[in-house]
DNA sequence: CACAAAAAAGACAAAACGATCTTTTTTATT
DNA sequence: AATAAAAAAGATCGTTTTGTCTTTTTTGTG
């Protein structure tokens, strides 16, 4: 579905939400550790989400990653468009170029709606919204810690 | 979504079960055409369609590729666990490794309804069932020929 | 100022995926 | 039997994705 790449960047999106703001920044190796996440390999990630305006940072001692009241206005779609591109969602589920409500493939019609729906509820919602959803639901972005068998 | 050899195997087999039978066997070489597929490729996902026993094949002059009964009675999940393997939809998709309906992620809500939804459509439409469809609804599975711009 | 902590930048390595090419085996036809 | 057509098998290659490593830049603090 989405790329590895993808994946850990939203959720260091949504870990910085919880965790961070302008007076307390976290550092690559702190999220990483806390995400179970190869770190250099989030740290580039960090930085390409960075220079897109969707984390914020400062060098320096003390320095480290943090989203702003700005940051946290965008969508996970516009997390998805960042990593993975802005197609992920509107290609053909058989690869047909052109393949389209009005010239659909066979599965097109089973398919096309899921990915509709997913597509807005994406582009919709917030990362502040999503937190507020995370807290009130319990749902976890991490297992670390977690025992499970 | 699908990864590419995928979508060929899917469309290939479809391609199969419309234009052959026990009679009327298509080569690899005419297949890709078709389909507009690279053609050694083909080849070898065929391959391993047929040692799966979704495609039958016969060597030698005259021979090809074609579907037999048996295995048009094949789902299209029966096609994807075969090139993709058994996992490739009930993965989480931020890539947890214990996300489930009682240890949610942050999106399993919105995703997941989807995910089974389409996994049960396609585990349980038959190939022939699915080239039924296609005739009633004139979808395609091939651009070739079709001038669009 | 010197130092250290942090991100930024970019070179590099490994694995997965996509695709091609060559050789071998099978088999129908002449 | 010889030939040719086809799939089967497998070696090889290029690209993308994933991931690591090293160097540079920035900046707060003693």
């Amino acid at each position: 579905m989405l790329s590895n790449a993808c994946k850990y960047a939203i959720r260091a999106i949504l870990y910085l939400a919880i965790h961070s703001d302008e007076t307390h920044k976290i550092g690559v190796k702190k999220i990483a550790e806390e995400l179970e996440t190869p770190q250099p390999f989030l740290a580039k990630l960090l930085r390409q989400l960075t220079s897109n305006k969707l984390v914020s940072s400062t060098k320096g001692p003390g320095g480290g990653f943090f989203l702003d009241k700005k940051n946290k206005e965008k969508s996970v779609w516009d997390v998805i468009c960042c990593i993975d591109g802005t197609h992920k969602f509107d290609k053909c589920f058989l690869g047909l170029s052109k393949c389209s409500d009005k010239n659909p493939c066979p599965v097109h019609s089973t398919v096309s709606p899921f990915k509709k729906k997913i597509l807005n509820e994406f582009r919709d919602k917030t990362i502040s919204k999503l937190v507020e959803e995370i807290e009130v639901e319990g749902t976890v972005i991490s297992l670390k810690g977690f025992d499970l068998k």
